[in-house]
DNA sequence: TTGTTTTTGGACAGCGCTATCCTATGCGAT
DNA sequence: ATCGCATAGGATAGCGCTGTCCAAAAACAA
């Protein structure tokens, strides 16, 4: 009995060869039709497309990684999955760069930079065609490894204003500030900031915190709480005792993040101190359950899924070689006024 | 001048070859060296080292995988992300797995059984070495996808006893059967179970809810409140007030997952309803934050990440063609009490 | 007509590795 | 010695695709 469908001899997948064969035309015309690479004749398309449709033909990428020097992966480092934050952005890049074939590999920094650095090398070994990675700060090494890998890269959550870095994010700083005001327009002078894991973004915060402080001129160093711990609701309820044991006199506190707050908010709770009447309390990003504290929190909204969208669709063009008029986009924020402030 | 390393032509990649040259032996005992496949002379297999760590030479996974047909990649298929439960799963299993040199990738099933048919044939066309899968329940043409391609696969967060099924996890209804008897130890008659999402794992512990309910003649289908949208602090409010509007006597409401618990908690807090003085409430899984509710939430811990390293671990035996004598490991479970019951 | 440029199909040669077969050597059993 | 039989190194031939070059045809200009 003879096959109905020619295959490849060994493994029975369907190959280009086989589509060749059906479709009447050499199999690098195969190859070209489908990549889109050079012109292909109209009827030639045609022919090839019925012919992949007909014997389910699916292109191996392993083969053409080996060939064209270019895989389908794209390497995601992002700092850590224990921050809804990032889960958030790797879910909506994923889903993008997926619908346009590429694989997301997924890499996690834990904010070490010489980790970073380390999975960085190990990613680019496996030449991904892409690259996007959180933020803009990072060893000299790692900026250089990247540079000279010749990888597109796009940078997540910070507008960039370095020509030739590709960026999607919001201004951090210009974000804390508009907080920092709606606190201060509340009437209260004495306004806290308070920070964990300390990495580029939660500084940059903090600069937007400072900057409307001394506007005020109520800037105060005491006034100024940061925790290289990582960022958790445990951590949000001890930062919260803690300032209200040594600055009794604080009358709002605006937290980094917003599991900071949350937890804050219940450490009130247990402590039965009135928020917001007698300290208010601000978080930042808009994370799941802020809305549902008690009182609701008042925090800054970030567009992270659509950060992450945006950022692999930057990449995607990048990838294809078009040109990126925009290369920094700016998402913008939102502040969201709930009841604890 | 001459390059002082001997280096393929074109890509100035080191290649196996170079290797080879450099150690005096042949490519493929190069291979094999590396490998460990076969037996290769004590004495070659370190002059082959020297010459990989000398040179730098990195193995090419895409041509690895061309030449033998499987990737070094493993697909991990999760139901949802916003679930910390699946996230602490991925970490775990992606670093044990990157550690044996295996590629992670991932994909989302959104918990729709044809979403995760179409994920796993997609996955499946890159070959992958492994696959690590969320639960027992399928489709039984995701089941066949899965045996026809012949990849090695562990099913996560559930106790198998079917034979060649391998699995890590903990029976979620003896764990459910545990708190519900807890519940009833306390005093509590109508202990009430609130469930969304309506997964399968959900519904197995709706199951070991129903069996201690039936021992102790206190079944009432009226005590059953199913939900099936996403589990979320908003929904846990919700059913929350829900239940207590429609069954204000009842003394216990046990939760199946922390998040709808957490925001029942929430809710008591806004609605003055004092837990566990009028109603206990439990919840499933210590999700980050149950410990930080007012009163902290006692609920079921179950070892995510000891789950996802063990699987990955079986998974690596599997990959590499050993035999692993336990096919169902079941890594237990262990009530958590605090005050909120 | 001739020459020049553009367009489009195909042949060919790998990409860097491994599966498979083959050969050489060493060892114990006959 | 002679025959296995196990052990270990190597030659060869791809895996399935794409980069590169070449040639034929078509389009255009002079």
């Amino acid at each position: 009995m003879i096959s109905p469908m020619p295959r490849s001899r060994a493994t029975g997948r369907v190959t280009l060869a086989d589509v060749a064969r059906d479709a009447d035309v050499s199999p690098i015309t195969v190859s070209r039709a489908l990549r889109g690479e050079r012109a292909v004749d109209a009827v030639l398309v045609a022919r090839v497309q019925a012919a992949v449709s007909k014997l389910g033909y699916v292109p191996d990428p392993a083969a053409r990684a080996l060939a064209s020097k270019r895989s389908s992966h794209v390497a995601v480092l992002i700092p850590m999955l224990s921050n809804a934050l990032f889960v958030d952005l790797l879910e909506a890049a994923q889903s993008t760069l997926r619908a346009a074939g590429y694989q997301t590999l997924m890499a996690v920094t834990h904010y070490n930079a010489s980790e970073e650095e380390h999975l960085l090398r190990e990613q680019l070994q496996h030449r991904p065609a892409g690259l996007l990675v959180t933020g803009l700060e990072r060893s000299d090494a790692t900026r250089q490894l990247i540079a000279q890998s010749g990888v597109p890269c796009v940078h997540l959550m910070e507008a960039s204003g370095s020509p030739g870095v590709y960026s999607v994010g919001f201004s951090q700083v210009d974000a804390s500030a508009e907080m920092t005001r709606h606190l201060l327009q509340k009437g209260r002078k004495r306004v806290a900031f308070a920070g964990a894991q300390l990495d580029s973004r939660t500084l940059q915060r903090l600069g937007g915190y400072r900057q409307e402080m001394r506007k005020a001129k109520l800037a105060d160093a005491k006034l100024e709480w940061l925790n290289p711990a990582p960022s958790s609701l445990a951590l949000g309820g001890q930062m919260f005792e803690q300032i209200m044991g040594q600055q009794p006199a604080v009358e709002a506190i605006f937290f980094g993040n917003d599991d900071l707050a949350q937890g804050a908010l219940l450490a009130a709770l247990r402590l039965k101190i009135k928020v917001p009447q007698h300290v208010a309390i601000a978080g930042f990003n808009d994370l799941t359950g802020s809305d549902q504290m008690l009182p609701p929190l008042t925090t800054v909204r970030t567009p992270r899924s659509e950060i992450g969208s945006a950022a692999a669709g930057m990449l995607l063009r990048l990838m294809r070689g078009e040109s990126v008029d925009v290369p920094g986009i700016d998402v913008g924020y939102q502040l969201v006024v709930r009841g604890s402030t």
